[in-house]
DNA sequence: TAACAGGTTAATA
DNA sequence: TATTAACCTGTT
């Protein structure tokens, strides 16, 4: 069974389960079972050692994966030190790592996210693998889900973005290319050529830059984000802010990595114990309830 | 039972 | 440019 040693903890549940990813399943306490690079793979993590099942994935696939060849640690230290929510969403989960997922398969997991929660959409990624991934339950290319058909991805519980999954398969079917972003374009213009796609607006195209082309600058303002914003740097802002106005905000704020900022409290936000208004609530859960 | 959910789009002012 | 309703479906 092949293993890498890790300098540092991995946080599994976090990142697999968070919401940068939607393939993977805890089929055992510490044992994860999904996808990578097209590879089915069960993994585990223990005492700062990761192993996997499946030795047609070699360890360098496993670092891509999980970012581990970036200076995680430099890159959080551009952040602003005197940010006490950031330092606490930090500590609160050491373990937690940007993933650089499949362009196609993200793209395609986010146009199916909206107004659904993690589970729901790790429900519909299932589905999706299940009808359309042949024998080893690979998430279907564009071309396989532009050739099933709108009605077929109705069934799979789309809704309403079967229309705008569907669409944007064709478009990708007929132009794989349109994927291909290079690192020289700038973020932003990334995202208004992400956004000519159906079904991917602002959200969305910052989502899929963020987790599947590591653009760290990617700074996606979900219900969540906007929430935990307001919360925690403007509470006491009567007139909400714009959109727009808290993306530049976060610039300012965050700096040239404030997606990372924005996956730590995120998750850290959405997780934190509530503020007790019963005694037994189950500690730590995962997925958190509403 | 009825509201609500990690958003986008198209229609209005 | 900014605000508003419609859109599928499963869950609480």
């Amino acid at each position: 069974m092949p293993s890498l040693q890790l300098p540092f903890p991995l946080d599994c549940p976090s990142t697999l389960l968070g919401g940068q990813s939607f393939c993977w399943n805890e089929v055992s306490p510490g044992t994860f079972s999904g996808w990578i690079a097209n590879q089915p793979v069960r993994l585990s993590s223990a005492a700062q050692t990761l192993h996997w099942d499946n030795p047609n994935l070699s360890p360098a696939q496993l670092c891509h994966y999980f970012t581990f060849d970036l200076p995680w640690h430099s890159l959080l230290a551009t952040f602003p030190a005197s940010d006490r929510s950031l330092a606490t969403a930090r500590k609160a989960h050491p373990g937690l790592r940007a993933l650089r997922e499949d362009p196609w398969e993200c793209l395609a997991n986010f146009i199916c996210s909206s107004l659904k929660q993690i589970v729901q959409i790790r429900q519909i990624n299932a589905r999706l693998r299940n009808s359309f991934g042949g024998p080893h339950h690979l998430f279907p290319s564009a071309s396989v889900l532009a050739s099933g058909g709108e009605i077929a991805l109705r069934t799979c519980g789309l809704g309403y973005r079967a229309k705008h999954l569907f669409a944007t398969a064709q478009i990708i079917a007929t132009q794989p290319s349109l994927l291909e972003i290079p690192s020289s374009l700038p973020t932003p213009q990334a995202a208004a050529h992400l956004e000519l796609l159906p079904g991917v607006g602002p959200k969305i195209s910052r989502c899929v830059l963020l987790y599947a082309y590591s653009r760290w600058d990617a700074f996606p303002i979900d219900v969540w984000v906007d929430r935990l914003l307001r919360e925690l740097y403007f509470p006491k802002k009567r007139k909400p802010f714009s959109i727009s106005e808290l993306e530049n905000w976060s610039q300012e704020h965050f700096g040239c990595h404030r997606g990372l900022a924005q996956l730590l409290l995120f998750h850290w936000y959405r997780t934190r114990p509530k503020l007790a208004p019963s005694k037994k609530r189950p500690p730590h859960r995962f997925p958190i309830q509403k």
